[in-house]
DNA sequence: GTCTATAAGTAGATAGAC
DNA sequence: GTCTATCTACTTATAGAC
């Protein structure tokens, strides 16, 4: 008798071990410098282990991200939805805090600090199975958000839009990914022991950039 | 007799082909999945030429960042200091402008268009030994610029200055390495063939962004 | 300077015992 | 489900001929 096994939840031991372990060395180390042997023995399960619960090292990989993409991208979107039922114009910083605030959560409340470098890793280094997955997992993101600035900026070109949004994706990934080496520019000045503060300073930034006049 | 090497400049026909190769295959494929196989049959060369020439892989690597970080970060602090000779207050759009559109500049005088992509990739995803040539490469430019932007936001916590810096190297290295993507994401409406009017929409974001006020 | 040939190591995948 | 042992393929580096 196994236990049965609910996609994306605790599942097997063994799976979940894995999955820990990979975002964690993925997350040190990088999609090709983590093998398969490296992530088994972290977490102290057999080589074979991989091959058998994901199929491949591919298939390791892509649970890794989906897991967590899956809930940060689904309160993106419930957080959207509520600022666009709000009566009057779209809330521009509204639309920002929907897009930005959601994987800071998850990182906070998963303790998953591994995963933010995990991401901005793929997110600029994918191969080509990775670009797939992302494209999947972001494209109702990408659509409904560029749309819903494009209406909260209606004094903008759609193009100078489309820009601003991806510029917001870069700091956004940057900061969730190598917010650490702040503590280093910084001499210590600046950290990411509080996650919501930094949030926080992303959102002022990248609103105000979002709202800064056009081109004349 | 053989052509006396000016380190940098175009040298030795094999050498400089190597390092165009290389930079075609890292920005393409990510620096551990370009090997050497690859970058010597693309450069017309023997697979042993990378080690005469340049040691090893990591030499090849190393010297394909630094061939154009060098001109990048003088053009930086040129800009930087030329801003900062100006009477009056230090100017936030010009030092923001001496951070952004050099490497725009360099990568559309050289004809560089991948170099763009390899960088936001080591950036990243660096092992290493390439944290240590970024260390390197970067460390007077981060120095003086965040000095400059301390002086030019007085009324700003110095930890929120640095954080600013943070998020305006996020957006420009997201920019510069994947703003292909954003040809996808706007169906065309959004397009990276004028480096220039890229680089401008990046200044007037990142500059209202600097400008943001403060925590309440 | 350039080449061939090969060394020495490590990757992911899998067959088959338990 | 888990394990050991092994296969095949590919990596970088280098010795030594030309």
């Amino acid at each position: 008798m196994t236990t049965p096994s609910i996609a994306g939840s605790e599942s097997h031991g063994t799976r979940r071990q894995l999955l820990d372990a990979a975002e964690q060395l993925i997350g040190e180390q990088g999609v090709d410098r983590a093998t398969v042997r490296s992530i088994t023995d972290l977490a102290a399960a057999n080589l074979a282990a991989v091959s058998y619960h994901f199929g491949s090292k591919d298939g390791l990989v892509r649970e890794v991200f989906a897991r967590r993409l899956r809930p940060i991208n689904r309160q993106r979107l419930e957080m959207l939805d509520q600022c666009l039922a709000q009566p009057g114009p779209p809330d521009l910083e509204g639309i920002v805090r929907a897009m930005v605030i959601p994987p800071f959560r998850v990182l906070s409340a998963d303790q998953a600090p591994n995963f933010g470098r995990c991401m901005v890793r793929v997110l600029s280094d994918p191969s080509q199975e990775m670009r797939e997955l992302l494209m999947e997992m972001f494209q109702e993101v990408i659509e409904r958000f560029s749309g819903a600035l494009i209406q909260a900026l209606p004094e903008q070109d759609p193009a100078e839009v489309f820009w601003r949004f991806h510029f917001m994706v870069g700091t956004m990934a940057h900061t969730l990914g190598m917010g650490h080496l702040v503590e280093e520019y910084s001499g210590g000045v600046s950290h990411m022991r509080d996650l919501d503060s930094v949030s926080e300073r992303l959102v002022r930034f990248v609103t105000a950039g979002m709202a800064a006049e056009g081109t004349g």
